[in-house]
DNA sequence: TAGGTAATGCTCACTGTGAGCATAAAGAGG
DNA sequence: CCTCTTTATGCTCACAGTGAGCATTACCTA
């Protein structure tokens, strides 16, 4: 029962979901897949020297699209048979899947920045519950459930009650919606090709791996800083209330989140202000890093009822 | 910046932290590693036949053990160069970890449970802040960061200021020992060989995993009715508590807890009551599963200051 | 029948949070 | 200069959740 390889037949690559915020719009950078045709995270490899797998994937993300990655974590493994490029289908492709966060979109060779909200559209409720949710998805998922309890059980689970909404499941969604044939992976791939109800489709399992970042992405803003990770240096509240919206998908009250915020000590005042294209101009704020000896969880989390 | 497969001399175990709860004591489940001469964590192989990562989990556990583990979550990969047993140290030692949770303290061939705070003593903060902790490892930890502002901010967020305690961070409390010297992995065996104030050693990166396991499982306890995995189908009130502040390393205030978990709907009452061995007798409960559909995060978490 | 040990009920103060109302400080257009 | 538009900022109120205790009830054992 001790240690023991085995499995030869074995490739292992290095996924990174890399994300960025601009304005209100969460992306995340995608590389053509010239095989499949579709969008698909960009994917490196563990090389021999690389001490470790963080090391590693700062390494070949350095190296291949020139981006200095800021914050990273491990999100899963995924090793599921079948999964990978059709070439190395006889062998079983393991893939170490990242977060990484960086401070703008920057420009990268060969990618591009996808919306993620077009990648998974239901997940975005920030202007109230989003029509690919109520017209598209719950009505599909409500006629694959059918009569079948444990299946609608499920879908309750997954995509919550009455006014229910719980934003860390991004995954336990899409994993419904992929069981279900209802994303363009899995489904009849004509209707659901493109910008549809469920969203735009990835190459293999990246979607999955998208979503999983999402997931823990949002569940992470609540009891670490991260959302500063994806901001510049100074910012007004409303810039950094609109990443917290665009992350966890919803809208906040602005005066109660400026109390948050203020609250925490997350942020301190610089002196100076924007010059505001409109209205009153703000003041400029900066994370304020001590907060990481004085509160044990210091985050700004989104209230999911 | 596509999957390329590399890294040839590559091997791939799926270690397990299978957790089990004895009446107030979290067990880990260890197996002796001959070559080591320590505990070590029970290991097994990926299979070219097993469809995906955490079935052929359950198989080997099944296989070996002859356990049937009940909730298994993947944990994290590790694949540090170095790591892994000496055997290999040529090759890259990756390892998937997963979280295993059993409903009792299950007989295994040629394996033990271990109580898991005598693997991190300072873990456990039921019965007021460990001695382990405010004689052993913070004045160890003052005189390795010395005037090192860096160092000392570390211990602080890790190890918390006045009163502070984060039960979540056992990974970071971990990392900061072993960086430190002061777990019998690094430092000097002698001084800390075992039962000491720094806890028993395991094999290779075996505590660091174990660290990893509880630091999540306290942190999913909070969302997810992950308790119940560990209790049998009915128990009382006072064991549910026991088993939470066993994880959770903190005691809590009965009552309150008792208002919490009726107020949740966490569990129902059957109309029985335990024949207590002293005092008036409990009634017995159950869980109440439907609370998956009614609530977005039901869970008993642990309010860390 | 008294004492020990738990299980249960209930109160009170305080904090955090959701929702609004109201005011201040800019730039743009007349 | 005055007014309108657009944000930023201040402040209040109600209410739910939570930490801490006090008090009472129900069994068992000596």
């Amino acid at each position: 029962m001790t240690a023991r390889p085995e499995d030869p037949a074995l490739t292992l690559t290095l996924d990174a979901a890399i994300v960025a915020v601009t304005g209100s719009r969460p992306k995340i950078l995608t590389v053509r897949d010239n095989k499949v045709g579709m969008p698909a995270l960009p994917a490196g490899p563990l090389g021999p020297e690389d001490a470790t797998l963080e090391l590693a994937l700062r390494r070949w993300i350095h190296d291949q699209a020139g981006i200095a990655v800021g914050y990273a974590e491990q999100l899963y493994t995924f090793g599921d048979l079948g999964r990978g490029p059709a070439a190395v289908r006889d062998t079983r492709a393991l893939s170490v899947a990242y977060l990484a966060l960086v401070r703008e979109e920057q420009p990268a060779a060969d990618a591009a920045w996808i919306d993620w909200y077009d990648l998974l559209p239901w997940e975005d409720h920030r202007e109230g519950p989003p029509l690919a949710l109520e017209d598209g998805v719950r009505p599909a998922l409500a006629e694959w459930a059918g009569d079948d309890e444990q299946r609608r059980n499920r879908v309750t689970a997954a995509f919550g009650g009455e006014g229910r909404w719980d934003g860390i499941r991004v995954l336990d969604r899409y994993e419904l919606l992929y069981e279900a044939g209802l994303v363009a992976e899995t489904g009849p791939a004509e209707e659901f090709t493109s910008a549809s109800a469920t969203g735009r489709a990835m190459a293999f399992d990246h979607r999955r791996i998208v979503a999983t970042a999402l997931g823990r992405l949002r569940g992470k803003l609540t009891y670490r800083p991260v959302v500063f990770e994806l901001l510049a240096d100074t910012f007004t509240l409303l810039m950094l209330q609109h990443t917290v919206e665009a992350l966890g998908g919803v809208r906040l009250h602005k005066q109660n989140f400026r109390r948050l915020v203020e609250r925490t000590h997350l942020v301190e005042g610089t002196g100076e202000r924007t010059p505001s294209p409109a209205g009153r101009p703000a003041e400029l704020f900066r994370f304020r890093s001590e907060v990481l000896l004085e509160r044990p969880r210091p985050g700004l989390g989104v209230p999911y009822r």
